[in-house]
DNA sequence: ATGACAAGTTAGCCACGGCTAATATAATGA
DNA sequence: TCATTATATTAGCCGTGGCTAACTTGTCAT
């Protein structure tokens, strides 16, 4: 059975662009822990003047090696300066990063509160969700959230 | 400086919460390419009566490698019937796994439509969105999209 | 029936992000 | 001060899911 054009009568969506529907997902995924972190380092800077390590590992639900090797990542991809044994703190573009999730993450809570979800899921389904939000669809989150 | 109670005015989320969040994320992860694999054989069956590696892979933009891993595994987990050199099928397991990832993923795809979303750009966002949904926003996002 | 091409698999590489155990440094308080 | 405790790092393990290259099997047309 070779693949041919189907006799079906809803069109499927041709192959090419499947393809690229999961690429932009693995893309999303790619650059989700970096948005994360960020996100929570800005959140932990505003609060305490500075993001320990250990802190980050409370609120990420992981344990503090693994949120070292993650660091090592984001200074390697400059988003993230570091000194031994000392607080994290974002460069430049790193808190550009991080202004950008903040505001997305509050958007995508507010849309879905306003949809009629309790703040707590809310919270929870947008950590996820904020990810494979388009341009265009946040916009229309962003609409429906302040709209009526 | 110690982790204590902050004194902002609004009060943010507790450590352990926000960790439940991203024990959550990680959790969908998780089961991510299991559903979109076992959803696309179904599909595949539907339209070709069988599901072959080579079209598998067209679709989920992956090399045919690729999928024999993955096929493995989901094999490993009895989602997933297959013989060397065949095509694919599902296990009464993953048959039912599919059907409730089809139904959820054109409820997600809908309520993008309804929103005012182009169908495209539906697709592409909703198969990220998809495994973030819980039960509860779900519900919300069908009653939208049958709404009005 | 068989040879050529298509499809599938295997082997082996890599980066990532979890983890535990062990070690090194910093911070605290008696 | 300095001993104890808290925090941070390193080393090393694992499973996953990408990839390419090489090989095996199946399919199809002549
Ligand atoms: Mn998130
Ligand atoms: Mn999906
Ligand atoms: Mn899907
Ligand atoms: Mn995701």
């Amino acid at each position: 059975m070779t693949e041919t054009t189907p006799n079906e009568d809803s069109e499927p969506r041709p192959a090419e662009m499947r393809a690229e529907s999961f690429h932009a997902v693995r893309e999303a995924h790619r650059n989700e822990l970096a948005e994360d972190y960020v996100e929570l380092i800005a959140e932990l800077i505003a609060q305490f003047g500075e993001a320990r390590p250990v802190d980050i590992a409370a609120r990420m639900g992981v344990t503090p090696p693994t949120v070292a090797k993650v660091l090592n990542r984001l200074a390697r991809e400059g988003l993230v300066a570091r000194a031994k044994y000392r607080s994290v703190f974002l460069t430049p573009e790193g808190a550009t990063l991080a202004e950008a999730c903040l505001r997305r993450h509050e958007i995508v809570v507010r849309f879905l509160v306003r949809l009629g979800l309790d703040p707590e899921t809310a919270e929870k389904d947008a950590e996820g969700i904020e990810h494979h939000v388009s341009e265009r669809t946040l916009d229309l989150f962003r609409t429906f959230a302040d709209g009526d």
